[in-house]
DNA sequence: ACAATGTCGAGTGAAATAGTCATGAATTCG
DNA sequence: CGAATTCATGACTATTTCACTCGACATTGT
């Protein structure tokens, strides 16, 4: 697996900030709720988050999260190299150890140029457009 | 990282084998020092891809292991899967659990589609051709 | 027989994953 | 001011995966 449950619910958690931008702060408490998250654990990913500089915070009552840029500004490829690392799918394209006996290198090389294109070419708002559209999407099957 | 060690010298291992089929099998412990591969995490490898179909193994002095089909006919795809089981990059595109809630699920299944297309384009004939170009380019670079 | 080879499964140490928890800091409200 | 609310941070832990090692056994050529 590529992406651990970090980058799932860090971008998870993105959305709902995106999705909720514009109503103040969002609490930590919200986002773990709606998005199914440890809320323990989403702890650590907003520190990530706002380290990053995608996010800032503000303690207190009524406090919350809130993205520090506009959501078509922040890009999914950034989100998940912060929050993962390099999202590199073979040990040798990061290090370049072993790149001479590896073999399968240059295949690996195009997929994950590839790869890195499409997740740079995706922004939050988009993401968000996508949720909002599947949305409608069930809305639309159950009234049938 | 998608590939563990299996991958990457498991398709080590089978570019040896296209690289010497024709010479009679060829012993673990040859692949292992030429493709710098633990020999006895090196059985485990065989016996997978034994298993999968992709070599078959004779026992005995003068034993080894041979490749089972043409290397044009055995794609990088195939022997990625059988060494590492799904090559999904987001737990939910294998499980279909919490897709509802993932939000980057479509991204993830295009390259994948993407990923799994140009896997199963590369041959192991491809492979052993490329190490060949490669290996000619730095005897060219050394004799300048 | 015996030496060379492959086969298989159990076991192991280290690292990564996926969290929890306790304590503390900042802010607002009364 | 003091209490309540919210975020901040680091220490700790359980589980799983990774990357092997090892030993006993099976098969085959000489």
């Amino acid at each position: 697996m590529l992406l651990s449950t970090k980058g799932d619910y860090g971008v998870r958690a993105m959305i709902d900030l995106a999705k909720h931008s514009g109503e103040g702060p969002v609490q930590r408490a919200d986002i773990a709720r709606r998005r199914q998250i440890p809320e323990s654990y989403l702890d650590h990913l907003l520190g990530q988050l706002r380290r990053a500089g995608f996010i800032r915070s503000v303690r207190g009552p009524g406090g919350g999260h809130l993205l520090a840029k506009p959501a078509e500004e922040i890009c999914l490829l950034h989100i998940l190299e912060a929050l993962e690392g390099s999202l590199a799918p073979l040990a040798c394209l990061e290090t370049h150890e072993g790149e001479a006996i590896c073999g399968q290198d240059w295949v690996w090389q195009e997929i994950y140029d590839m790869m890195r294109a499409r997740l740079a070419a995706v922004s939050l708002a988009d993401l968000v457009e996508h949720e909002r559209v599947h949305e409608r999407d069930i809305a639309i099957n159950y009234s049938i």
